[in-house]
DNA sequence: AAGTTTTAGTTGAAATGTCAACTAGAGGGC
DNA sequence: GCCCTCTAGTTGACATTTCAACTAAAACTT
C-alpha cells in the first residue's frame, strides 16, 4: 500500500509539475479521446475514468471552465449529456500524454524485470476478477466475517 | 492502477461499514498505537502515516472532535506539540483492526498464492526503492525526458 | 393514458485535502 | 546577547470529493 501510494503520488507530481494537469483531468480526456467522435454520455464517462457521476458532473464543469471539454444534449434521450474533448482538450493531452507515459515507464517499468512485470499482471488482473466478482453479488455478512481468534497484531496489515 | 484503486476502495467501503472509521484516522490511529507511550509528535506521526503535516493537523482537529485523539504540549521543545490516543480511540481501533485485517486477506491476500505474493512483496519493494531514491536525490530534467519517438498511444498507460 | 418506477444527470452543503502564509520557539555564528 | 536562519506546527482560503436531495425524462405496468 505504502509502493502504490507513493507510485501514485509520484506520477501525479509529475504530471502536475510537468504538464500541469492533475491525474483525475488526464483520466478523462484520455477516455474521451478514445471514444468515437471524441465524446461520450456522462455515465460512460464516469464509468471508464473511475469515478461517481456527481464527481465527474464537478470535475466537467470545471473542465469546461478550462475549455478542455464541453457538454452537449442528447438528441434521442433528453435526460442525457455528451461530453465532447475539444481541440484545446486534445492539445493538452497530446502534450501530457508523452510525460505521463515516460513517468510510468521510468518509475515503474523500469524498475521491474520481465518476469516481475508478467507476475503483477497475474496479480492485478486476479484482484480486478476478485473484486468485479464480488461487485456483482454485493458480500453476504459471512464473507467478512471469518475466525479471527489470536491471528493478528494491529499493525500487521496497515502498510 | 486500476486493480489498486478499486482495492484501495474496497479497503476503505469495509472500514467505514462495518467500523465506522475511514482509512485516514485507521491510518494514524494505528500508528499512535503502535508508539511507546501510544503518543507521537505530530511531524514524525505525518510521516510515518502518509500525511502533509497540514493534513495531519486538519485531522487530528477531527479526531479530538471525536475523542479519539488529544493533543498535549511538548515540554522540551515548546514549538513542539504531541498526537496522544485516548482511551476511547484505542477502544475504537480494536474494534476496528480485525474488520480491516480480514478485508485485507478476503481481497488481497487469498486472492494471491504464495508465487504471487512473494513477488508482490518484490515488485513492491523494488518500487519503494527506487521511489525513495529519487525522492532523495530531486530528479534531474534528464530522468524524465526520454525518446519517445512514436513510441506510445496515449492510452497506453492510462489504466 | 395515467401512474409508478428507473435512469441520467445536476446541484448545494458538508467533509476533506492542498497550498501558501503565518507564529513562535530552537539553533548557530559572532 | 543579538541576528539570522531553520524547524514545528497551525491556520485560513481555496479546490476537490462525498453525500443526499433534487429535476426531468424514459420505461414500464396495467
Amino acid at each position: 500500500m505504502l509502493a502504490t501510494n507513493l507510485l501514485f503520488e509520484q506520477f501525479d507530481r509529475d504530471l502536475r509539475r510537468r504538464a500541469s494537469m492533475p491525474t483525475t483531468y488526464y483520466e478523462v480526456l484520455v477516455r474521451l479521446s478514445e471514444a468515437p467522435g471524441r465524446r461520450l454520455r456522462m455515465s460512460d464517462l464516469a464509468d471508464r475514468s473511475q469515478s461517481s457521476r456527481s464527481r465527474l458532473s464537478h470535475t466537467v464543469t470545471r473542465l469546461e471552465r478550462t475549455g478542455w471539454v464541453r457538454r452537449e444534449t442528447c438528441p434521442t434521450d433528453l435526460r442525457g449529456a455528451f461530453a465532447v474533448l475539444t481541440d484545446a482538450g486534445f492539445d493538452a493531452l497530446v502534450a501530457a500524454a508523452p510525460i505521463h507515459v515516460e513517468s510510468v515507464r521510468t518509475h515503474l517499468f523500469d524498475q521491474l524485470d520481465r518476469h516481475q512485470l508478467e507476475e503483477l499482471r497475474s496479480v492485478s488482473e486476479r484482484i480486478l476478477e476478485h473484486l468485479i466478482t464480488i461487485q456483482d453479488r454485493p458480500p453476504s455478512e459471512s464473507d467478512l466475517l471469518g475466525d479471527l481468534t489470536g491471528r493478528h497484531p494491529i499493525s500487521d496489515t496497515a502498510t
